[in-house]
Order: C-alpha cells, then structure tokens, then sequence
DNA sequence: AGCCGGGTGTGATTTATATCACACCTGTTC
DNA sequence: GAACAGGTGTGATATAAATCACACCCGGCT
C-alpha cells in the first residue's frame, strides 16, 4: 500500500470534504492509492468487489460486456467515484474500468464507506448527488442515442468531450475510433466516416486522435438535428 | 392534502422505515398523497421540482423529450422513488413520470428529504442503494438496445415485465406498441411485426394488451442471440 | 532492415429497420 | 347510429448503417 495522507490530501473528493478528522484518520489506514498507466484495468467486471474506487487524477472509461461487443458506458474525468454501484449494489462486479491516460486512484473498504454514510449525512449527501448526476446525464446521452443517427451523435459527443471534460476546443481524444463506435452505438468504419465528413466541412480537423472543433456551431446544429 | 398517517403507513418504503417517530410526525405533516388514474402525469419535464415523488402503489412510466419522438427511460412498479435525481440535482425537472395504471404517489418536501439524509444515515443508505440498483438495471437495459437488435430486445422486455414487474407468464402490457418502441428504441411497426412474430413461432400468444408467455425458453434465447 | 499488430480510411454490397400507405377494430362522443 | 380518435396489423419501398474487403500507416520487435 502506498504512503498517502488522506488528511492532507488536496484532492480529496467533495463528499471527503465533510469527514471529520477521526474519520480520514481511519480512511487513511484503510485505503489504498494506485497508480495506473493508460489502458491498464482498475476493476473488472465479474470480479469481487471489496473495495470503492475514486479516481483521484486522470480519465477513465467504464464498460461492459454486451452480446456482441464492449458498450463504454460512460468516459469520466476525476475527481469522481468510479464504482459505486457496482461495490454497493453487488456482490460481483457489473462492469468494468479501465485508464484512459496515466491515472491515480484511491480503494476505499467497503464496510468504511459504508459506515462513512450511516455516520455522516454531508457524505451521504455528497454521494447521493454525484449518483443524482451521473443519472441526469446517463438520460440525456441515451435518450439521444436511442434517436439522433450517426453523425449527430457523433457531433454531440465531440462536443461533449470538448465542453465537459477539456474545456477546450483542441484537445487528444482518449479514445479509438472503434471505441467511439462502442461508446455511441455504432460501428467502427461509421465513426471513421462521419469524421472525415466533418473535416470535408470544415467542421473540425483532425489528425490521428488530436481533434480540433473549428465551428462549434454547425457541430452543435448537427447534433440537435440528428 | 389528503389525510394520511405515515407512521401507521405499511407502505412506506424501505428508506422511510429507518426514520424515527418523531420523523414520521414531521413527514407527514410535509408529504401529501396523491392518486393518479391510467395516463395522468405525475410530474413532467421542464416544471420546477419541489418535491420527491415516491411511487407507493401501481406502476409508472419515466420519460424524457428526445430529438424525434419521447423516449422511455424506465418503467418501474411500486414501492420505489421517482424523482430523486430529478427532484435533487437540478431546480427543473430533466424528466417527467406518468401512472400506466391507477396509481397512489407521495409527494414529500425536497428539503425535508435533503434533511432526513443529513440526519439519518440508515435513510441515506437506502436511498443510495436504491440508486445504485437503479444505476445497474440501467446500464444492463442500455447495453442490449444498443446492441441487440431489434427481436432481441424485445424479446428480453417481455421477458423483464414478466419476471420483474409482474412475476407471472400471463399479464397486461401496460404499454401501447408505440411506447414499447419507445421504451427500446425502435418504430411501433417494428414492434408489432416482432410480436406477431414471436406468436407465429408458438412462442407467445397475445390479444391486444393481454400476454402470455408460453416459451420462455425460447424466449429467453431470442433475448440472448440479440 | 524486415516483420508484425493495432489503429485507420474508404469503396462496394448487403441488410435490418424506418417509413409510407392502407385497412381494420374499439370505445367514445354528439 | 354516424363520426371520430387512438390503437393496431401488414405489405411495399426507401435508406441508414453494418459488413466485407482492401490498402495504408506507424511504432515496436527480432
């Protein structure tokens, strides 16, 4: 287990942010902090879950074995909690996270988190709303996956990953062309095409996984229009 | 508001069963019960959320605007809550709910609810339990209709209502065809096609909204082949 | 160097499903 | 009882996207 001070630590998760003393005092002797590089797995479907992963620092994508191929479900950004329901809810995990870049991660037991929320409300709290949000935004992606085709998912992922998790209009996409394809539904060669279409509009640019938005705004009429 | 006692109530949920007497008192005097016939909305999309709706009797649908048509995001049976990351995350309503059947609601204040999980962290815990729970079946039911098409899924729906909802192989499909489509992501046409289908293979049969499950084997297969 | 695997772009073809079009059936309303 | 709306089944057609097929590029390895 690595040397780390849960006390001290300035990238404590905001439901961390309420503990007492006492408690990250105890959080510190039963936690663990991880590194990991890109690509590596955090935790794994099917596997025993005896622990709470934070992703302290980095990117991951949180998957699961669908009939015919991986679904990525969700692609995070710390600081978040990455197994919640999948330590809580089950015995077993029900899906998997894997690095997407060079990561940090922080196992907490079980039981103590478990305690941490029948012992401090504000953590409770902080917990419900991370799940409360993480559910807002799971509907909206599905809603439009369900109906908008191809490129206009596509389009409002790019821009997804530009707004919320870069900040910036130029930015290294985590991820292949074949696991946008598995994030939105839809094939590999797809993905591929509605981004050269893009580039031809001059849209975006694009080379290997470095991806500039050069019109936000027809990438945002694409995405509302299906 | 109609007179209710929530301390006598034996349909409070599992959280509510963790709160103490005194509890209870001021819940009931913050909650109101509401009965909603077949199609009434319970609360909807886009109003300001003051409340936390929890589903006491009777089954519900949650839905949400998409670019084309409505989509479906769950149906769900009492006892359960409705609206807790509606409700807690944001001051509008990121979706709505409907009672597919006749249907019984309590409406409790969000910030006696947002009090409870500060004071009481047995309460906390179900409630975040029930999210998590939420959190899986979603993710499950996402990962095949993005992947399964479109005799899979539907096959894996019925079977679903069967098993979890009405626990029996003979029940009423609280749903149009339309809804079904949009509950999986495909066209009503598409629906009634598979249905009839499924019953030209011996394996359901079915008069309007009366279903019978007669080969859940196979069913069960189709579900899986995708 | 040569070879490999993983990721990529792009054309040709196939295929599942949406869409359009229509008929039918049911219960409700005037 | 006629008219109507909402839900349904089913054929014909159109179409988006999957699949198949190939060539290319790049970094690591022996």
């Amino acid at each position: 287990m690595a040397t780390h001070l849960c006390t001290s630590c300035p990238l404590k998760s905001p439901a961390a942010r309420n503990l007492t003393d006492e408690e990250l005092g105890i959080l510190e002797k039963n936690s663990a902090l991880v590194h990991f590089k890109k690509g590596e797995i955090i935790f794994r479907e099917d596997a025993l879950s005896t622990n709470v992963a934070y992703l302290r620092t980095g990117i991951a994508k949180i998957h699961k074995r669908g009939p015919a191929a991986d679904k990525i479900l969700r692609v995070v950004k710390a600081p978040t909690y990455l197994g919640i329901p999948t330590s809580m809810g089950e015995k077993i995990n029900q899906f998997s996270a894997t690095a997407l870049v060079e990561t940090s991660v922080c196992f907490i037991d079980t039981n103590l988190f478990r305690n941490f929320i029948f012992q401090n409300g504000a953590f409770a709290y902080e917990i419900i709303m991370e799940l409360c949000r993480h559910e807002l935004n799971d509907y909206q992606r599905f809603t439009s996956q369900s109906q908008k085709q191809v490129p206009g998912i596509v389009a409002e992922t790019l821009l997804c990953f530009s707004e919320k998790i870069f900040a910036n209009t130029r930015f290294q996409f985590p991820l292949t062309r074949g696991e946008i394809g598995d994030l939105v539904g839809t094939s590999r060669e797809s993905v591929s095409r509605v981004l050269t279409d893009l580039a031809g509009e001059g849209i975006i640019t694009y080379d290997a996984r470095e991806i500039t938005i050069l019109d936000p705004e027809r990438l945002k009429q694409i995405s509302d229009k299906g």
